[in-house]
DNA sequence: TTGAAAGCGCTACCAT
DNA sequence: ATGGTAGCGCTTTCAA
């Protein structure tokens, strides 16, 4: 394209001048609802915005209305397969429903999360889906939620993938209740030493796994001693660090370990690997999410199932409906424990 | 929030009036780009804004300067590992830009892709970057380009991540050479009897790849039967499939499996395991791409290494410079061998 | 039913 | 430098 030769776009001015009709008809046969339109008109309408190629703009009919048909979706990190795949739900529910996704990335930086709310709100979006953890005790939260909740009095829908977050629609995550269920089948399955890559201290999902696991290992009179919870990143390569560093503690009184996330849990394996230590053999191993990938892995990871597109598909649905929790509006999101070939029975 | 509370949100009008200026200084001093307004009133729209929780209207802005600030992304699958690589380096350079990204998704299907740009065109995007595979002889394509050459006339740009699309700039991707350097490096390492998980046969970048590897192997005297290329959907479930009917035509005089996507050689990996075959010991395996997770799996995969985020900033840079093609303007993508543990000695 | 015209929120031009 | 004001492309009253 040379610049400079921009033809300006088709707009319905044209489309109408060609039509011989007046603005308002053109409207009403292209885009108008309410059809009330005499059909030879629509006809010929439709017909020159054939030939024109015309394209309604988006924006000036947002403007126009007041309204527009964007969904905004926030996440922590668009290349890790836990969002990507909560995206994919997302954005197929999206495209059913005529609605146009936007992706943001925060980070895990309530900083950047809050800068980022306060930007997508200049796009006026119908929704705003908020998917990446919860920091705990960030002093941007109650900015962050103050400018959400500004966004909703606008006549914006804000939804959450999270443990909760109370005054919004939330997809709930029962982290804990998923984490407890896991610790109960490891115990089941003869495993009675632990140790857990817990992710950051200050990430809730990460701490209500932390917590939910060791809950349910203090109900079988089991510690979880403090020097076997390592607190790394919540990605591949924190996954990779905690591991080394257990190892290099001695991994001699453990016979499981478990990352609180699949991604770490990858990354623990390789590290595992790296130290001469056989996961599966040497050591049990679990996750947390089921990505796609881990029944892939070998050995296949034993995890806790979270319905990645379905709640992708169900925060989108939920933002339409009731401003309940998604618990109450269209049953709560079901997690399951997968046991896999990483945690053989000992 | 309760249905009907809605305030309408606050516009520049308000804030022009709460400091007592007009509307167009209003507007210049909190966006407009040449500052030639008096600090004091400047200081006193800024503190209205900031006061009333102005939000600029993205879409009013676009409307009235006649350009956007987003970037409208294409992909097959956001939830496989090598879009959502791709995704997260536009993203992050959009990012950088002041630039919003919105992503659809076309499925692979070129009936839906073409649907898909002409709602995109709504949109007005700055730029239009066209990440999914081509498909070889789809009645769409030439309709496609049409679509696409309207909107570069309109002033639009577009971005295409493929292996040449002539009219349009392109991030090149060599997969017939990355294949040929892939053959090279097994061919070194002793291998002899090759079969390939070729994709679907219409896949332009499944083809080249195909085509690439067969070259090679031909320069070296060395056959690929046609009972030895496998074609399978272009995902982790064709990889599987793929395995599976290699293994039932019996797998005897193979030694090396070349997968032409990283996603279809770790379902493959699970085939081949879940027949008795152990990647790695009784047959090489290699895959293309080097999505991040294929260094973890066990055996880690020998494959060609795409840098998936770098391509995805690319993209977004050329589609602001000259309309060149990528290995023109700022050097060609450097795709390399990574040989690790799936392809031993032999 | 149809068309004229008044916005939607914002920018940019034009005088002042 | 500042403030009117005419658009931007579209929707939606309001008369006719």
């Amino acid at each position: 394209m040379e610049p400079g030769t921009n033809k300006p776009a088709v707009t319905l001015n044209d489309v109408a001048l060609a039509a011989g009709v007046s603005l308002a008809t053109a409207s009403r046969s292209l885009n108008g609802s309410a059809r009330k339109v005499n059909e030879t008109y629509r006809l010929r309408v439709v017909d020159a915005a054939q030939r024109l190629g015309y394209i309604p703009n988006l924006f000036a009919q947002a403007v126009a209305k007041g309204t527009t048909t964007t969904v905004a979706l926030l996440v922590a990190d668009i290349s890790d397969p836990y969002f990507s795949t909560i995206a994919s739900g997302v954005i197929k529910a999206a495209e059913t429903a005529g609605l146009v996704v936007t992706i943001a990335v925060t980070g895990r930086n309530p900083e950047r999360e809050l800068a980022t709310v306060r930007a997508l709100r200049g796009q006026r979006p119908r929704v705003m889906i908020l998917a990446g953890s919860r920091v705990a005790g960030s002093p941007q939260e109650a900015e962050l939620r103050r400018e959400l909740s500004a966004f909703e009095e606008n006549g914006g829908r804000v939804a959450f993938i999270s443990q909760d977050a109370s005054p919004f629609a939330t997809v709930l995550l029962d982290n804990r209740g998923g984490a407890r269920a896991l610790a109960e089948s490891l115990v089941g399955l003869g495993y009675r030493r632990f140790a857990v890559l817990a992710g950051p201290p200050d990430i809730v999902a990460a701490q209500d796994r932390l917590r939910g696991f060791r809950d349910a290992l203090a109900a079988h009179d089991l510690e979880l001693a403090d020097r076997h919870v390592i607190h790394t990143d919540f990605n591949r390569d924190g996954g990779y660090q905690g591991a080394t560093e257990l190892v290099r503690n001695g991994l001699d009184d453990v016979d499981l370990l478990f990352a609180v996330s699949d991604v770490m849990a990858m990354g623990a394996m390789s590290a595992l690997r790296e130290a001469g230590v056989e996961p599966g053999r040497d050591l049990g191993i679990a996750g947390y999410d089921d990505i796609p990938t881990v029944r892939d892995i070998t050995p296949a990871l034993t995890t806790v199932r979270i319905p990645l597109e379905e709640v992708g598909r169900r925060a989108l649905e939920l933002s339409f409906g009731v401003g309940s929790v998604a618990g109450a509006a269209n049953g709560p999101v079901v997690t399951e424990v997968v046991c896999r070939d990483s945690t053989p029975r000992r």
